[in-house]
DNA sequence: CATATTTTATACTGAGTCGCATAAAATAGT
DNA sequence: ACTATTTTATGCGACTCAGTATAAAATATG
């Protein structure tokens, strides 16, 4: 039904994003090659640039997938009704995602892979900006709630703090690339959300 | 004197390191070719080859040229006599020296352009976790005079504050290749130090 | 001036890499 | 069974890149 006729296709687009987005994590934009991207996907190159076009758009394609699964888990983790457990639901899960798993890829696409392009590729410059600034927001909207609910001093800076968490956030996807444990990025999310709290009860 | 005999060398080598990580800034390593190196410092691929070795071994030299700018600038602030003057000259420097100059070129070449390589270079990986590790150290101890000094209260968590710095820093190398001002920089950099000491002497 | 030494300049090679052209395979409709 | 259609499989051509061989240029020494 969903497909009309002509040989059915073997592949699963979202498993070949799925294997995409660890092959770009492991290895950058540049380094990775079509041959090694229709490997890890199972897709020949054909295929490859019938689904998705040519490297730039395929790597456009996997930054997307990527991001609306950021975008699910950071909504998720802050529906939480307490501030705490909010900004430690987001800190815990996003460090989880970072973290290596089984074997390889870690830190973020858009923040540790895409940023490197972002200098000189206006589109990559773009879709970087917009994450970082759509965390920030995200996270101030949260914080201006928690003021409303009380859980924060009216007069304490929303902005700054929005920011400091998605400072921590950066820091937690570079650590992890550069081989920290989850362990140890974990102890850092919670005393990250902590200290943040604190300084914003402060004022 | 220091030159025995042959042809005299046209260049200097860290005028060349310094057009290198320039350019290593801008495409990233993978990226960066041998002859935009050769045209950026003006040298042939074979001195190059020559006075640095080939591309892994070039990257290396100019990784190390750049983390002791990074150093000597760590050192300088951290030697105020005052944390918030400390940590204020810190964060500014840091970030005039992540902030595009004259065109491009933004970002720390560690945090940034290094740590994509980290996931399957050993070298590397081992490279950017040093660097963390020594500023959040650098830092730390920073702070713990801070404390001595009667500046800090005795229980706070210098370790975590540290890396709450070190984190402010790792941010504001990405918002830089993201495209941000150096303005809208300058102004979280204080915010952070601002909200990181609030935090400190809350508890 | 002749020779040794160091650097610069040119050019080559061998190995990828990208994108696509062409052919084969597999399914739906007639 | 036959045709149309969609995907897979193979391979090619143009190009780029890294590293190096070779030749030319420039300087010190004797």
């Amino acid at each position: 039904m969903s497909s009309k006729r002509g040989r059915p296709r073997e592949y699963d687009p979202d498993r070949a994003l799925d294997a995409a987005i660890a092959l770009f994590l492991a290895r950058g934009y540049a380094a990775t090659t079509l041959d090694a991207l229709s490997e890890a996907t199972g897709m020949q190159r054909p295929s490859l640039y019938a689904a998705f076009g040519d490297k730039r758009t395929i790597f456009a394609s996997v930054v997307r997938r990527f991001q609306q699964r950021m975008s699910a888990t950071l909504e998720e983790a802050l529906g939480q009704d307490h501030l705490d457990e909010a900004l430690s639901a987001l800190l815990v899960k996003v460090t989880d995602i970072y973290s290596p798993r089984d074997g390889l890829a870690c830190g973020c696409l858009v923040f540790g892979v895409a940023a490197v392009e972002a200098v000189e590729c206006e589109v990559m410059r773009a879709t970087v900006e917009g994450a970082i600034n759509a965390l920030d927001e995200r996270i101030r909207s949260r914080l201006a709630r928690a003021v409303e609910d009380a859980e924060l001093p009216p007069q304490c800076d929303v902005q700054t703090l929005a920011r400091m968490v998605g400072a921590a956030m950066h820091s937690i996807s570079l650590r992890a690339r550069s081989g920290a444990s989850r362990r140890s990025l974990l102890a850092f999310a919670r005393k990250a959300v902590a200290m943040v709290l604190a300084g914003a009860r402060a004022l």
